[in-house]
RNA sequence: GGCGACGUGGCCAAGUGGUUAAGGCGGAGGUCUGCAAAACCUCUAUUCGGCGGUUCGAAUCCGCCCGUCGCCUCCA
């Protein structure tokens, strides 16, 4: 499989030499609720995940969560509550809503604030070493001590100074410096270090997370476009500084982001919508579609016309499953099965080209129909469709059929559909109709088939 | 200002040197049906932002121009 690097900007081969992969993926600063940019991250990563256990590794996937940091704690004081009571409430509905996104858990959600002892090493490490310095704010990172820092943004400090937007701190030796430590200011957590009360600064709960848990070297880092600059080059040059192992990752993962019209879905700019919002909407297996029709280094707008379509795509294959019976002919089906099996492979291969993995899985749904409508048994191919959309985290088996268990709703639509039934035995159509025309008038659609008529709400 | 990404049919989106430019949605026609709906079948870009260039051959490589976006501050 080939996945592209952004610190070396090209696809490389994924010839790790071992069954277990180590894949770091950052997590949400859990202030307030999450946003569907972080539902399409962390898909892209879910999906990345299955399809590498479906490859045969064993996956080792962390994803954490920056439980302290200036957002957090304006946040709990506006609220009036503590940021470890903020960071709870807010990672138990991230937790919830990814389960609700079908995401797969990772095996470990480690936190910042649990992490403290691990962070205090690195820094001491690093302050022995020289790379780092203490003074009244904190303890700074000297980045001019690194011939290589910029390397997975490609940007020099030289360029970075002169397009400095930030205001130059006198305190810091350079002022591209960065905080590894904070001192604590008044009505802030705080926990002690060598270096007097404070907690740590943005970048470096990461590196101790990732080196704690999955080692010097792993294989995947992961995360937003938006993380390059500066959250992931100061992971690299603190961790790499720390351990003294290149490369800290392998391999970089970044997605696209989110877009909202035509700008970042991001919280800063208040353009966001939640993921529960889009989960009230729409189902699971279409929000999932929506975020794998593009290629996972794009930009995506959010389009909720694009969403509802899937919709349609999803009802599609599903409707599929439903076709049983008919008779063996297993050269043909095998034919099929391998060929879409490996088109799906192919593209998954290719820089988890899922759009491309789609593609193959609506072909496969082509050449099954015709099987069918050919009369032959297509019950393996329905497996392998379903094989295929489970790496993409698709649930085809599991119909969205809520709607109709409601309990007053469900008794009374098999009276009516009864009586309607038995209207269209004697061919009273007209009043038959009327039914039908009524329902539809208040939301409701009917489809008489040969096995009965099914109903359902009209979603809007 | 520095660095980077992108512009493909009505909408979304693959394809990055060579048979008919994937796929989804929409639209048109058809099959089925008492009629609808659903489902299925067929059709739906001589053309890839514009202009030049390289090449036997370019959506794909190069140059310029136009447009959109991201990072350089917190961000998935």
């Amino acid at each position: 499989m080939k996945l592209y690097n952004t610190l070396t900007r090209q696809e490389e081969e994924l010839d790790f030499n071992k069954q277990d992969i180590n894949m770091y993926v950052c997590g949400v600063t859990p202030y307030s609720s999450s946003h569907i940019g972080h539902a399409m991250s962390t898909v892209v990563f879910d999906v990345l995940r299955r399809y590498l256990e479906f490859k045969g590794f064993k996956v080792n996937h962390i994803q954490n969560f920056t439980d302290v940091d200036d957002k957090m704690i304006q946040a709990a004081k506006k609220l009036d509550m503590s940021t470890a009571d903020l960071a709870n409430n807010n990672i138990e509905s991230f937790l919830n809503e990814m389960a609700l996104l079908n995401n797969l858990p990772a095996q470990l959600y480690p936190r910042a604030t649990e992490e403290i002892e691990k962070i205090i090493e690195i820094i001491e490490s690093l302050i022995s070493k020289g790379l780092a310095y203490h003074n009244k704010d904190g303890v700074y990172f000297r980045v001019e001590k690194v011939l290589d820092y910029g390397k997975l943004s490609r940007r020099t400090l030289k360029d970075m100074i002169s397009g400095s937007r930030i205001e130059i701190d006198q305190n810091k030796e350079n002022s591209m410096d960065f905080a590894l430590w904070k001192s604590e200011k008044p009505g802030e957590p705080s926990w002690d270090s060598p270096w007097g009360k404070g907690r740590p600064g943005w970048h470096i709960e990461c590196s101790a997370m990732s080196i704690k848990y999955l080692g010097n070297s792993i294989d995947i880092h992961g995360g937003g476009l938006d993380l390059i600059f500066p959250h992931h080059e100061n992971e690299i040059v603190q961790s790499e500084s720390f351990t003294g192992e290149i490369p800290f990752s392998k391999i970089w993962v970044h997605n696209g982001l989110l877009r909202m019209g035509s700008d970042k879905m991001s919280k800063s700019v208040g353009n966001i919508v939640l993921i529960r919002d889009v989960l009230d909407k729409f189902s699971t297996n279409a929000i999932r579609m929506f975020i794998l029709s593009s290629h996972y280094r794009s930009p995506l707008e959010y389009n909720e016309d694009q969403i509802k379509s899937k919709e349609i795509s999803i009802k599609k294959l599903t409707k599929l499953l439903e076709n049983t019976g008919g008779k063996v002919d297993f050269d043909q089906i095998s034919y099929v099965c391998q060929i879409r099996q490996e088109q799906f492979i192919n593209a998954m291969d290719d820089d988890l080209n899922t759009p491309r993995a789609i593609a193959t899985i609506f072909d496969l749904h082509k050449d099954l129909t015709r099987l069918s409508s050919e009369g032959i048994d297509i019950a393996a191919g329905q497996d392998l469709l379903n094989r295929l959309s489970d790496i993409l985290g698709l649930d085809l088996k599991n119909k969205n059929i809520e709607y109709n268990q409601d309990e007053f709703l469900e008794p009374l639509m098999k009276i009516l559909t009864n009586i309607r039934s038995e209207l269209r035995n004697k061919k009273e159509f007209e009043l038959a109709d009327k039914i039908r025309f009524d329902l539809y008038n208040i939301g409701i659609n009917l489809e008489d088939s040969l096995e009965g008529t099914n109903w359902n709400i009209i979603d809007n």
